[in-house]
DNA sequence: GTCTATACGGTGATAGAC
DNA sequence: GTCTATCACCGTATAGAC
C-alpha cells in the first residue's frame, strides 16, 4: 500500500502519527510543531512520520482534513431535524457543540491558528468546509423562517448564527485565563456544564419576543 | 541610553522596530515570525532589532506587554461610570470595545496565540492583566447589582461577562472565513458597524426581564 | 547607531542497516 | 516497516567595519 495516499483506511501506526500530530498542532501551531516531538507523542521514530507523510506540510494538510471534517459535520445537521421547536434545537446545539469541542480539545486552537490572515489558511478552510458537503444554510433557513412565523423577534439569521458560535468556541481560548479570572478555583469541566444552560439561555431569552 | 530596559521611552527606532513586530507576531505567532520578515517590514537591518533587544523571546515580550496593555484597560472602565443605565453601559462598552480591535487587528491573533496550553503564555497573561492594575470586578459587581435591584433576569455575572466579550471578539478571529461563509460579499466595515448594534441588542434583549 | 558578513545551533528530510 | 546516523538548510545571534 501506498503510504499517504488519500485512502481513509490507515495502519495503526499511521493512527498513531495522526493522533499524535492532532494534539502537538493544536498545541503548537505548524510552525511551532517539532517533527520530533510529534514523534515522542506518538511512541515513534522521527523518520517514521516521513515514511507515512513525506513532508511535515503534507502530514499537516492530513491532520487538518480530518479535524475540519471531524470538527463540524454531525452537530450542524442537527439544525434540519423533525420534530423539535427552534429553542429545543438551539439547546440541542449548543450542548452538542460544547460536548463535541470538549472531546476534542485540540480543535478550537487547531482551527484557529490556521485560519489568521487573508491568504494563508482561509483559503484552505473554506475549501474543506466546501468538501463536507455540509450546508450551512440549513440554520439560517431556520432562523429565517421562525421569524416570519413570529416566533420570534426579527434578527439578522447570519448574526444569530455567528452569535452562537462564538458563545460555544470563545469560552475554549485561553480557558485557563477566562478560569483564573472569571471562575477562579472552579472545576472546569463543572463550568463546561454550567457554561451549557447559561448559553442555551441567553440564546433563547435573546431571540424570545417581549 | 541603555537598549531594551523598561523605560517608557523609545527612540525612533525602536518604535518603528515594536509596530512592526507587533503586526508581524500577530500575523504569525511567535514561531511563523521572522526576525527578518519584522527588519523588512520595519524598513530596517535585522542586525538592530538584536541591538535593540537582545534577542528574539525579548522582543517578544516588549510587544507583548504592549500590546497587552493597550488592549484592555480604557474600555472596561467605561463599566464603573456614572450616569448611565445598565444598558446604556452595555452598549457603550460593545460599541467601544469592538472599535479598540478593528484599531488595533493584529491583537486579538497576538492575544490567541499566545495563550493556548497551561503553562507557556497563561501565566504572562494572568501577570500582565494584574499588572494593568485593572479591576475586573466593576463589570461583576455592576452586574450583580442590576440582577438584585430586580431590573434584569437573574444571571451569573461572570457568564455575563464571559458572553459579551465572546460576542465582541470571536467575530475577529478568521474573519476572512466568516465573511466568506456568512456574509458574503459584504464589506468587512459595513459589517462591523452592523455587528456593533447587533450585539447590543443581542445582550440587553437576553438579560431583560421578560 | 547602523550596516555586512559570518558563526552556530536546531530542524526537516534522507540514506541505509536490519 | 522500523530504526540510527547523517546531511543540508535556514534562522537566530554575534563580530566587526564604518
Amino acid at each position: 500500500m501506498i503510504p499517504s495516499d488519500d485512502s481513509v483506511i490507515h495502519t495503526v501506526t499511521e493512527r498513531k502519527i495522526l493522533e499524535a500530530a492532532k494534539r502537538v498542532f493544536g498545541r503548537k501551531g505548524l510552525d511551532g510543531a517539532r517533527m520530533q516531538e510529534i514523534a515522542d507523542e506518538a511512541g515513534l521514530n522521527k523518520a517514521l512520520l516521513h515514511y507515512y507523510f513525506r513532508s511535515k506540510d503534507n502530514l499537516f494538510r492530513a491532520v487538518f482534513r480530518e479535524v475540519f471534517q471531524s470538527f463540524f459535520p454531525a452537530v450542524f445537521e442537527m439544525m434540519g431535524e423533525e420534530g423539535y421547536s427552534f429553542e429545543e434545537k438551539i439547546r440541542r446545539f449548543v450542548h452538542s457543540y460544547i460536548d463535541l469541542i470538549r472531546q476534542h480539545p485540540y480543535l478550537p486552537g487547531f482551527i484557529l491558528h490556521h485560519m489568521q490572515g487573508p491568504e494563508e489558511g482561509t483559503v484552505r478552510v473554506v475549501e474543506m468546509f466546501r468538501a463536507t458537503g455540509l450546508d450551512p444554510g440549513v440554520f439560517y433557513r431556520e432562523a429565517k423562517k421562525e421569524a416570519e412565523k413570529g416566533n420570534i423577534r426579527a434578527i439578522d439569521p447570519a448574526q444569530l448564527i455567528l452569535n452562537i458560535i462564538s458563545l460555544c468556541i470563545f469560552p475554549f481560548f485561553g480557558a485557563p485565563v477566562i478560569s483564573a479570572f472569571l471562575f477562579p478555583g472552579q472545576d472546569y469541566e463543572r463550568f463546561l456544564e454550567e457554561r451549557k444552560e447559561a448559553v442555551s439561555d441567553f440564546v433563547i431569552h435573546a431571540i424570545r419576543k417581549t
